[in-house]
DNA sequence: TAAACACTGTTATTTTATTAACAATATTTA
DNA sequence: TAAATATTGTTAATAAAATAACAGTGTTTA
C-alpha cells in the first residue's frame, strides 16, 4: 500500500483509539457520521480515509467496529511488534508510560532510561529503568527502533544523538529543543507550551 | 488584525521559542534561512508567517531577534494577561506545570486541581493546589479562562462540562477522551498514543 | 413487494497550506 | 564607488487537505 499522509495516519489512530472504547461500552456497528461527530470531523473524511486503506463496510448499516479495528491495525500497525523505550523518567516521562503502557500490542515499552542512581535498576510506572549509560548496549540487545525523549532541555541533543548512533528509527521528541536526525529517522515533535499558546491566541481573538 | 490561521500560531509560537534560546546564547539578528532550519521548515514559509503578522525588517542582515520576538508577542498573547490551570496533578499535570509555569509572561498559571487530599491545600510543582469541589468558586474569583486537563479519562467529561459551565473559554485536553464543547470554547486535544503511533507506522514504512 | 429512505464509496470541487519565482534593495566586495 | 551578491517581501504556482455532490445500493416502511 502507497504510504499514507501523516494526518490520515494520526485520524486512524484516533478512530481506533474510540472504536476500541465503544466495543468495551458494548457497541457493535458504527455509521461513518457518530464517528466522525465523536472527533469533531465530517462523515467524509472518516469515509475517505477508510476508502484510502481499502476498507469497505459493504453493508449499509455501518461498520463493524471489531472488523474495522483490526483492518485499522493492519494497515498502520507493524507486522512484528517495534521495541520503544522512553529516555527520562521525570514527571512527563512517568505519564508517558502510564499512559502508553501496554495499550498497543505492536508496540512494546521495553525500558527506560534515567542518570538519576535513585531511580536506575528499579521498575518505574511498570517499566525497568536503566542508566543511560547503558543506553548503547540496552537498544541493540532489546532491538529498541522508538525513543520518547523527555529529558531536560540540557540533555536533549546529545541524548538524540546518542540514540541515532546506537540505532533507533523513530524519535518522538517532547523535550522544548528542536532536534536533528540524519533522514532515514523519523523524528515527531511536540511542545506543549505551543499547544497551550494557541488555546490562548483563540480565546483572546473570541473575547475580543 | 485577521484572525491567524492555527498552524501560523503555532509557527509563531514555535519561532519565539528558538529565538529566546538565541536571546540567551547572545544572538542578536537571525536570517529568515537559519530560523527555518532550526525548526525544519523552509525560509518561504517563515517570511510568509511574518508577512501575515506585518513584520518587516527593513534590512537585509537578517531579523532583530528581540525586535521580532516582541512583534510576535503583540499578535499572539493578550493584551491582558489570561489565567490558567491545570485539573488533575497527577505526574502530567506536574509535568505541564514544570514546563510551562513562568515561561510567558502573559499566560499566569494561577491554580490547580486535584481531588486527592494528599495533595489538596499544598504548593506543587510551584502551583497552589485546590480541591476539584473548590473549582466553581476559584474559576470564578481567580478569572481562570484557561484549563489544561490532565484528569484520568473517567473524569475527562463531567470535568470539562463543569468548567465550562463555571466560564472557562479555553480547553487543552490531555486525556484520552474526547470531548464536548460549546462554539463558544476553544477546545485543543492532544493524544500522545496518537503521536507514538504515528512515529510507529512511519518507522515502519521506512524499515520494510 | 414497491417505494422511500439512508448510508456508503468515489469523483469533482473548493479551500487551505506550502513552495517556487522573482523584483527590489541593502550589503559586501573588488 | 561600481559591480556582485545575498536577502527580503510578495505574487504566482503547486500541492495537499477538506468538503461537496452524487450515483449506487442495502435497508426500512407502507
Amino acid at each position: 500500500m502507497k504510504k499514507l499522509p501523516g494526518k490520515t495516519v494520526e485520524r486512524l489512530s484516533e478512530y481506533r483509539r474510540v472504536l476500541l472504547t465503544l466495543i468495551s461500552q458494548g457497541k457493535n456497528y458504527i455509521y461513518s457520521h457518530e464517528l466522525a461527530s465523536l472527533l469533531h470531523i465530517t462523515a467524509v473524511q472518516v469515509r475517505r480515509d477508510l476508502m484510502l486503506i481499502g476498507y469497505s463496510s459493504g453493508i449499509r448499516k455501518g461498520y463493524d467496529i471489531r472488523v474495522l479495528v483490526e483492518t485499522i491495525g493492519r494497515v498502520i500497525d507493524s507486522e512484528t511488534p517495534l521495541n520503544v523505550a522512553i529516555i527520562g523518567m521525570g514527571n512527563l516521562g512517568r505519564a508517558v508510560s502510564s499512559y502508553f503502557r501496554g495499550k498497543r500490542s505492536k508496540l512494546n515499552l521495553v525500558a527506560s532510561f534515567d542518570n538519576d542512581q535513585q531511580k536506575t535498576g528499579k521498575v518505574i510506572s511498570g517499566v525497568r529503568c536503566y542508566d543511560v549509560r547503558e543506553m548503547e548496549n540496552m537498544i541493540k540487545e532489546l532491538n529498541i527502533s522508538i525513543i520518547i525523549l523527555t529529558v531536560p532541555p540540557d540533555y536533549a541533543r546529545s541524548t538524540c544523538d546518542d540514540a541515532v548512533r546506537f540505532g533507533v528509527k523513530g524519535v518522538l521528541n517532547f523535550t522544548t529543543v528542536s532536534l536533528n536526525v540524519p533522514p532515514t529517522v523519523y523524528l515527531e515533535e511536540y511542545d506543549m507550551v505551543t499547544s497551550i499558546e494557541k488555546v490562548a491566541y483563540f480565546v483572546k481573538e473570541s473575547i475580543r
